[in-house]
DNA sequence: CTGAAAGCGCTAACAA
DNA sequence: TTGTTAGCGCTTTCAG
C-alpha cells in the first residue's frame, strides 16, 4: 500500500499538495500537478489508511450498533429475525452514507462501552437497553446515539428514541379479538418490561374497555431458552381450554405457539385464535396466516440511522421520541364468533 | 479519554512503563509502580485508542465479512435467514476471540477491496463470490482470507473454502422423492451457478440413476425481484400438473412456492410434493412441514471464522476446503406413492 | 527497573 | 500555488 509520502516524494512535491488534491482541494492546485497526481493515485491504487486518517482527526467513520441481548433468548442474535431485519436495514443506511458499521453484542453494558470508546465511534444506536441501561450509557457515552425501541423514565431529557406505538398496536389486536366475540384471552410474551410492558398495557386497555378484568394467571410468560420453552408450550397447550383467543407480543412466539398447539390437535382458529405482533416473514409462511401488527423494521432501521447522521454532523434534533405507526393486518388466524 | 501519556506525566514516569504494565509486560516493573498506575487505569477508566494502536502495528484487529450480493435479490441481505443466521455465527466468533467485526456488503468486488485495505483488516470472510471474483481477490489481497460457499476453477491453489456437499443433498432429496414413486420432477433456483449449480448436478444425477433424463424446461429459474417473482410462481402454477414433485435449491423458494401453490387450490402433497434445502426456520413453520436437506449454517460460520484465525495467527493450514456435511430430513411435504 | 525518542500515515495550521 | 512541520496516541528499540 502506497503512502502520500512515497507519492510525494516520488513527484517530487510535498504531502500536504497531495493531500489536497486527495481531498479535492482543488482550488489551489495547478492543473498539471493535479493531473500527475491522479495517474499516481490510479497507478498504485492509493487508498488512505483509516487508522491514520482518524488518528488525525480524531473520529472514526464509525458507527456502531450496540445490542443488549439476553443470553438465554439469543444465541445468536442476528438469525432472529427481527434483529436481522433490523440490522440490515441500519447496514446499508450506514453503508450508503460513507460509514462504516461495527456491531457490538453484549449482555454487559461495560463491555459495549468499552468497544465504542476504544474506537471512538463517532455513533451508536442502541437496540434492546433498558431504562437503567440508557442513564447509564448516556452518562459514560458523550456522543451522538439512538436508542431503539426504549421505554425511558419519565423525567429523563436529551434521549433520542425511534420506537413504535407498541400500546397501541396490541391495543388494536385484541380490540379485534372482542369485536369478533372474544372473551377469554390470555397474554403471551417473555418478559413484561420495556416494549412487552407496553404491549401488555394495550391489551389490557382494550380488554378494560370492554369491561373485562385481567387476572395475573392470564398473562404467560415464556422461557425461550431451548430446554425450557418445551415446558412453557405444554403448560399453555394445558390451559388453552381456558380460552378463545391469545394476544402475542410476538409473530415468534405466535407461529410458535399455533404450530405447537395445532400439532396436538388444536384448530387454529376454530379452537383457539392468535394474533401476532411485528408482521415479520414466518406470519406469511404460517398457516392459517397470521393476523398481526403490522411495523415497518426497515424504515426503523433507517430512521434511526438517519437521525443519528443528522447528530453526527452537528444538527440538534427536534423531536427526542420518533414514534413509528403500526397498523393491524388481518389474515386467518382468528375466529370471528358471532357470525 | 485518558492518554497513556497523560497517565505518564501525572505519575511522573514514562510512557514506556505505563505501556507495559498495561500489557501485562511486569516482570519488569516494580510492584509499587504496577500498583500505582492500575490505580490511574481504574481511576481515568483508561481505554487504547484502537486506531493509533492499529496504526503503530500495522494491523487493525478488524475481520471483514464481504459478501457480494445480487442487487435483485438482497435489498436486505441480513434479513435472509440463512445470511442472517450465518453472520450472527461469525459475529459471535469473531467477537469471543476479541476481533471486531466489519460488514462489507456490495455487488462491486473494487469497492469491497477498497474498504477492506483502508481499514487494513486482519482477515476476510468473503460471501457468495463466484470462481472470477475469487482470483481477482486473491490476487489483490494479501491477507488470511476464508471464502464460504464457493466453486473454485480447477486448477486454482490456494484458495480456503468452507462449504458444503451441495450437489449430495439435492441427490440425496431427489433419490429420495424418486424412491416414494416420484418420475416427474422439476428443478427449482434462482441462478445456475456455483451453489444452486452444485446442487442442481445432485438432481440431475439421481435422475440419471433412475434412467430419467432432464429437460431444459424442468429447470425452473425464479427471478427473485418482487417485481417478477410472482411471474416465475405463476409460470411455475401454470406448469405444476406435468409435475408430481420439485427439487428445490433452497427453503426461502420451497416454502413460497407451497403457500403459493396451497393458496391456489394445490394440495401438498398430494397434487405436488415439494422437498427443499437448508433446513431453516421457515421448514418447520411451514405446514406440511418441509422435507428438506439440513445444513449446519452456525457451524459454517464458525469454522470460517476458526480457520480465518488460525491463519492470521501464522498457522499454516493443510484442508484447503472444509465440506461439512448434509442430511435429509424427512417432514411431511413428500406424498409416498407406492403405499 | 525505567526513560527517551523515533515512527506508524495522515491532517492542518502556518509559512513561503 | 506549494512546502514545512507539529502533532494524533501508541509501540518499540535502545540506552541508561
Amino acid at each position: 500500500m502506497i503512502t502520500i509520502k512515497e507519492i510525494a516524494d516520488e513527484l517530487g512535491i510535498s504531502t500536504t499538495t497531495v493531500n489536497n488534491v486527495i481531498h479535492g482541494k482543488t482550488k489551489e492546485v495547478s492543473k498539471a500537478t493535479i493531473e500527475k497526481v491522479e495517474k499516481m493515485i490510479a497507478k498504485y491504487e492509493y487508498v488512505p489508511n483509516m487508522n491514520a486518517r482518524n488518528l488525525a482527526q480524531n473520529r472514526s467513520k464509525i458507527i456502531a450498533v450496540a445490542m443488549k441481548a439476553r443470553k438465554d433468548k439469543y444465541e445468536n442474535a442476528i438469525k432472529d429475525s427481527y434483529v436481522g431485519e433490523l440490522i440490515g436495514a441500519i447496514e446499508k443506511s450506514v453503508r450508503t452514507s460513507e460509514y462504516f458499521l461495527m456491531i457490538y453484542i453484549s449482555d454487559d453494558i461495560g463491555e459495549i462501552l468499552k468497544n465504542v470508546s476504544t474506537w471512538n465511534v463517532d455513533g451508536l444506536i442502541l437496540l434492546g437497553m433498558s431504562g437503567d441501561d440508557s442513564v447509564m450509557i448516556k452518562k459514560k457515552f458523550k456522543k451522538p446515539m439512538v436508542f431503539v425501541d426504549s421505554y425511558f423514565c419519565q423525567d429523563v431529557m436529551g434521549y433520542y428514541n425511534v420506537g413504535l406505538e407498541d400500546a397501541k398496536g396490541t391495543y388494536e389486536a385484541t380490540k379485534y379479538l372482542l369485536e369478533c366475540g372474544h372473551r377469554k384471552i390470555a397474554f403471551l410474551a417473555d418478559n413484561c418490561v420495556g416494549v412487552d410492558h407496553e404491549r401488555f398495557i394495550g391489551y389490557k386497555r382494550a380488554l378494560q374497555e370492554y369491561g373485562i378484568g385481567c387476572r395475573e394467571e392470564d398473562f404467560f410468560v415464556m422461557m425461550p431458552a431451548e430446554n425450557e420453552i418445551e415446558a412453557c408450550l405444554d403448560e399453555l397447550y394445558h390451559y388453552s381450554e381456558q380460552y378463545t383467543a391469545l394476544c402475542c407480543a410476538s409473530d415468534y412466539y405466535a407461529v410458535m405457539v399455533m404450530n405447537y398447539l395445532s400439532d396436538r390437535g388444536k384448530i387454529i382458529p376454530d379452537d383457539i385464535s392468535v394474533v401476532g405482533f411485528d408482521d415479520n416473514a414466518s406470519a406469511t409462511i404460517v398457516r392459517p396466516a397470521l393476523t398481526t401488527i403490522h411495523q415497518d423494521v426497515t424504515k426503523k432501521g433507517e430512521v434511526a440511522v438517519e437521525k443519528l447522521l443528522k447528530m453526527v454532523n452537528g444538527e440538534e434534533l427536534e423531536e427526542e421520541n420518533m414514534i413509528l405507526p403500526v397498523k393491524l393486518v388481518v389474515r386467518d388466524s382468528v375466529k370471528k364468533m358471532n357470525q
